[in-house]
DNA sequence: GAACACCCTGTAGCGACTACAGAGTCAAGC
DNA sequence: GCTTGACTCTGTAGTCGCTACAGGGTGTTC
């Protein structure tokens, strides 16, 4: 099948499965003639567990080693389970600091309940006022909120 | 003063102020006849301005309209209130997506609880076979767990 | 043979920094 | 005056996982 097809059955776009290839992830197809790639079943059921992978947020460099895993089956497969361990670990910490972060922001929020100046804004004051300042060397900054949607 | 102490005062690094003033949010400070950046309070102030909303999660765009209103006082500060309950929203949202993912990953952790061989591990099983396909076209991935500590 | 959908490579952009390279500045001590 | 060492300067490239082009080639259908 075409990069083409291959994307439609994966949900994955085009450039995403040509990035994956460049990144060692999938391995290099065939091509057609024409310089067409050209993929078959097990490329299709490679990209899914990437794609399944990611959607458990998991970095590119983790599933790089599941990858291998799965490729060498007579493998002990405990860093497999490590790995996943880290990874909830991982996930757990960032819902704990975003719990805190929600909490400090209803919190500001709270300062200024009605439109008026931004002179009197409660918020802007808290903001810019002298405060805990807990982070000024903290530094555990926290990847973004914001999403990057397509 | 110098840009260290700048940095030294407010737990910033050097590197970053000189983002904050090549992306706007910093005023180009004085410069010595040497050519070092010159700073005030002033500067101070703003900057801590700046790092307590990043210790916020809030995006630079954010913040560079709450530096609108914090130099307007006269201004309505309703968009204020605004930026603050969307910011709110998306913490809200992305700590329901990760208890989401958290709850997926134990569920994906409890199918391996011994070190195995790779062939027999539940974890790349349940990652690589059949499943419930509800993210294949949905694509509602959501930005890195993994942090980028310095 | 023309239209059109698809594919190719390569490069640049996103956000918020971080990490250099290679050079210049400045204060203290000798 | 000269050296040492800490600091600073500009500019560029790297991080991560894509995404979006530009400028071309391929393949099928009418």
């Amino acid at each position: 099948m075409t990069i083409g097809e291959l994307a439609r059955r994966t949900g994955c776009g085009i450039e995403t499965i040509r990035y994956y290839e460049h990144e060692g992830l999938l391995p290099k197809p065939g091509r057609t003639s024409g310089n067409f790639r050209r993929y078959g079943q097990e490329h299709a059921e490679l990209l899914s567990f990437i794609r399944r992978c990611r959607s458990l947020d998991m970095a590119l460099n983790e599933i790089r080693i599941l990858l291998r895993f799965r490729s060498a089956p007579g493998e002990n497969c405990g860093e497999v389970n490590a790995l996943l361990d880290t990874h909830i670990g991982h996930v757990e910490e960032r819902i704990a600091e975003l719990q805190s972060l929600e909490i400090q922001l209803r919190a500001l929020r709270n300062k200024c309940s009605s439109a008026r100046s931004a002179e009197d804004c409660g918020i802007l004051q808290g903001l810019g006022g002298a405060s805990d300042d807990r982070d000024a060397s903290g530094d555990k900054h926290v990847p973004r909120t914001h999403s990057t949607k397509r």
